[in-house]
Formats: structure tokens, C-alpha cells, sequence
DNA sequence: AAGTGGTCTAGACCACTCG
DNA sequence: GAGTGGTCTAGACCACTTA
């Protein structure tokens, strides 16, 4: 028999997946019902960010199928960045406190190519009321709680981004400025350590705006100089937006940069 | 025998393949070498933009190695999206004139989502002497002869940016105004078609800008208005760059949209 | 040496398109 | 029905890491 055997064990697992044994109208890959499953896994927080998952072989084992079609639910999982794997090693849960991979979301990048030196700088974290604006990216009402914080973000010491930063009340009860502050991971790294919630996807909308008061003093630029806004919509697993934000980028010396394929 | 089988064939091209025989230190997996010869066809035109290239069970016959092994070796090109795979037709040569997927590099939406008809409209083309910066972007002597474009385009027939673009001389020597008035393919389907010089990859450096005059008006804009300028730098097979362009890009009712992964 | 991911093959069968 | 890509399996062996 050549693929989809009649395991005859009593995996429980296996017992969802759906037969591909006749034509199918409603015809699903295996591995794509795998890569549910391991996606489920790792929404559930059945193995956190930055440890290992079980070997292929293990895995094919539990679920009842070869160790290739594990291996292609794998390897998209690997290509869309949810996990890493290391030849040798193991397959590993991705996160945004691995040193080899720090602040991957992040593009703004010094005109001359030196190597950066990145730096948060928290300002201010309070529970506030959402406006119109945030409350439509969270899709909730006006006036519903969300968690509102401001920071600098310096790069070689300098500093280059203002954010104002929301997330949702309800996934980041509790965070407060001195976490923020004392933690030394980046961001979306310290929310995952302490929330267990992990960004895996996100949008940005670039515009050009001139600053305001506001911003121009929080990038030390003079009233009036054009800003590059970015308004970022992140996802958590199952497309959960989780957080919004805007970003004030100066690119009198930075840019942001785009690989376009 | 499990793997690398001595095929005792004749197939010319896979006596260029490296053995993985013994423990090879230097060591390429097979689907890659086969990666390559599939881009080198591509490179020479020996497969035409858009046209279908031959079965994975003839290139495996061709190459002398396992359908699996092909197939790998596709895969990888159809996520460069160097080639389109459609299940019960064949494999194709990615194409910019490909009607599924115009303009796949233009990353400027208008604000509210309405579907965007696009069109081009060039201005003025011809051969000038490259100044400093674009000639250090074709790595060629300040000086040296470049092709110019300059081109309004047009989003559901409303000027939304306005675009400088120099050209590799080599790479399309003979192009004219008229040409890229008279075609109604995307420009990069033009240069496809007329040239066999396909873009496959660009980067783009963003900034926030104020319009000065010339770009105002072309945009029918007031002077100082903030701009979003985009910078690209785009390459054909080889990572040869043919291609550097300024666009300004109005950013009041559109926005430059970006996926992070 | 053991355990992990990575490569490669051979073969069977399914899904889809087109004539 | 023929031809294409797509899925799945089983098995062998290689490359790499760790102990």
C-alpha cells in the first residue's frame, strides 16, 4: 500500500485525520493536517518559545503518518518562521528573545551599513480607554480598556523611533513599565516570556507626515520635519491581532528597508 | 542502492554532478546543483517569461536523478517566484506580464481598499550620463551612459507617484519613448517581452521627503507636502543589478502597504 | 555511539486540466 | 484517457551535534 495505511494501532490523534482514500470533493493533504496540529500545539503553549519539539520521528509516531509528511507540515511551519530547525540538533520553537534573530520586525536601518546596536527605552504604561482608531484594530467598542505604552527606540545610541504602542488588555494584564524597564530582552520578547504570547505575523502602512510637537521633541528634530509613520497591526497564532501601533521614524539618517521577491 | 545511483546513461549534463558518494567535505546537496542548471536555463532564455518548461519526469530523465529530486529543486524556485506551478498544466516561467499578478512590486494601496486599476504613463525617455549616485548603484563610472525614464503612475486614473528610473544601457539599449507609450503591458512586462530581462528580485530603501517643485507639480501637489520617497535597486538572474529608480509616492490617500513574516 | 535533521530514491496513487 | 503536478510511504544513508 503505497500512502493514507489502515494503521490498525490506537493512535488518538490519528483518529481526526481525515481519509484521503477515495476522490474526495472535500480533500485536505495530511500534512496539512498535521501542520494544524502542531500549530495548535504551539498556540496552546504545549511547548513555549525557544524549546525543542519533538524529533520527526516522534512526531510521525503520535500521529500516525511518515516521517516525510511530517517533515512538509515542518518545513512550511519552519518557512513561515514559527519554528527553527538545526541540522543535528533539533527542531525548535521561534522567538523574539533569540539573540541570533533580535527584533526581526524591526526595518529602520542606519543609511551607512554599520552594525546596529538597538535600544528600547520605555517612556510611560498605563490601562487607558481606546479611541476610534485602536478600538477598530482590536475590533472592539470605543471607551474598552487597552494597555498604552511609549517608548524611544535608540539605535548606536541615537535615538530614531518614537512608538505609541497598544495591546490588548485582556492577553497583557499586568505589564507594567518597570518590567519594561528592567527586563533587558526586546520587546516582543519580554511579552512572550511573560505572557506566553508570541507575535508570528504582522502589517505596517507607511506614510509620510511631517512631525509634530510632540514627536519632534521626542526625536529632538525641529517642528516640521517630515517623519515616516508606521501604523503596525501584529498577529499571535490563529491571526489574533494582539497589538497596535504607531511608529514615528526619523529618516534624516535611517532608513527603512524592504526586500521585495 | 539508495541514493546517487551510477547511472550508466549518458546524459551529458550530470556528469557536471558532484557526487555526495562518500563522507564529501565540500559537499552540495544534488537538488541544488539541479537548482542551478534549472537557473541557468533560465538565464540563458532557453525558457521564454510565461512559457510552460518541461516535465519533472523529463528534466529528471534529463538530469539523470529522481522526479523528488526535481521537484525540490522546483519547489525552491516557485517560492523565489522564478517559476509558477499550476497543478494539471505544468511549470511556467514566472512572467511580470503575467495578468494574475501585475505590478507585483508595487507596494502602494489606496487607503480605502477598493480594487486599483493601474496605468502608467511615461514621460519622457532617453540616454544621459549617470551622475554619482546612479552610477554607484550599476557599480559603473560616473559619466557612463544610463537610460532615463521618467513616468507618472496612476491609480484608478489619479497621479499617486511619480517615478525616476535609469536603466543598465547594455541590458535595453534601443528603448524609446514610444514604445513604452504604445504597449499596454506593465513597464517590467515591456521590458520582459521587449528585452528577455526579467526583474526576479529588488530592495527598496523608504524615507519621508517634502516635495520640492518638480515633484509637486507632477503630483499636482503643493509644494512642501510631505512625500514618501522610494529608493530600488532591482536585479535580473545573477543578482545583476539593470535597474535603480526614485519614486514619490503620495502617501494622503494611499499608503505604502508591507507584510512582515 | 546515539540522536537529530537532511538528502535521495522508487513506486504507488490522487487531483487537476485538456482534448 | 493522457499528461501534468501533488501527496504519501518505506527505506537507506549522509551530515551534524552532543556526550
Amino acid at each position: 500500500m503505497s500512502h493514507a495505511p489502515s494503521h490498525s494501532s490506537s493512535f488518538v490523534i490519528q483518529s481526526g485525520l481525515a481519509s484521503r482514500r477515495a476522490k474526495n470533493p472535500a480533500f485536505r493533504p495530511l500534512y496539512q493536517q498535521i501542520k494544524e496540529l502542531i500549530l495548535r500545539s504551539l498556540g496552546a503553549g504545549d511547548w513555549p518559545p525557544g524549546s525543542m519539539i519533538p524529533s520527526e520521528i516522534d512526531l510521525a509516531a503520535q500521529y500516525g503518518v511518515s516521517q516525510g509528511t511530517v517533515r512538509k507540515a515542518i518545513d512550511e511551519l519552519a518557512a513561515e518562521n514559527l519554528l527553527v530547525r538545526l541540522q543535528g540538533k533539533g527542531t525548535f520553537v521561534a522567538s523574539h528573545s533569540d539573540p541570533n534573530a533580535p527584533y526581526r520586525f524591526l526595518r529602520l536601518r542606519p543609511d551607512d551599513g554599520r552594525a546596529l546596536e538597538k535600544r528600547s527605552q520605555a517612556l510611560s504604561c498605563a490601562v487607558i480607554p481606546a479611541d476610534e482608531t485602536v478600538a477598530s484594530a482590536f475590533a472592539i467598542q470605543a471607551g474598552d480598556p487597552v494597555i498604552a505604552v511609549e517608548r524611544i527606540l535608540c539605535l548606536n545610541n541615537d535615538a530614531a523611533a518614537f512608538d505609541q504602542i497598544f495591546l490588548a488588555a485582556d492577553s497583557f494584564a499586568g505589564l507594567t513599565l518597570e518590567m519594561l524597564r528592567q527586563e533587558q530582552r526586546p520587546f516582543y520578547g519580554i511579552l512572550e516570556g511573560r505572557f506566553g504570547v508570541r507575535m508570528i505575523h504582522a502589517e505596517e502602512k507607511l506614510r509620510a507626515i511631517t512631525a509634530d510637537a510632540r514627536v519632534a521633541e521626542r526625536l529632538a528634530l525641529s517642528n516640521g520635519t517630515p517623519i515616516l509613520l508606521v501604523e503596525r497591526t501584529a498577529y499571535t497564532y490563529g491571526d489574533k491581532v494582539v497589538e497596535w501601533r504607531r511608529g514615528f521614524y526619523r529618516t534624516d539618517r535611517y532608513h527603512y528597508a524592504n526586500e521585495l521577491g
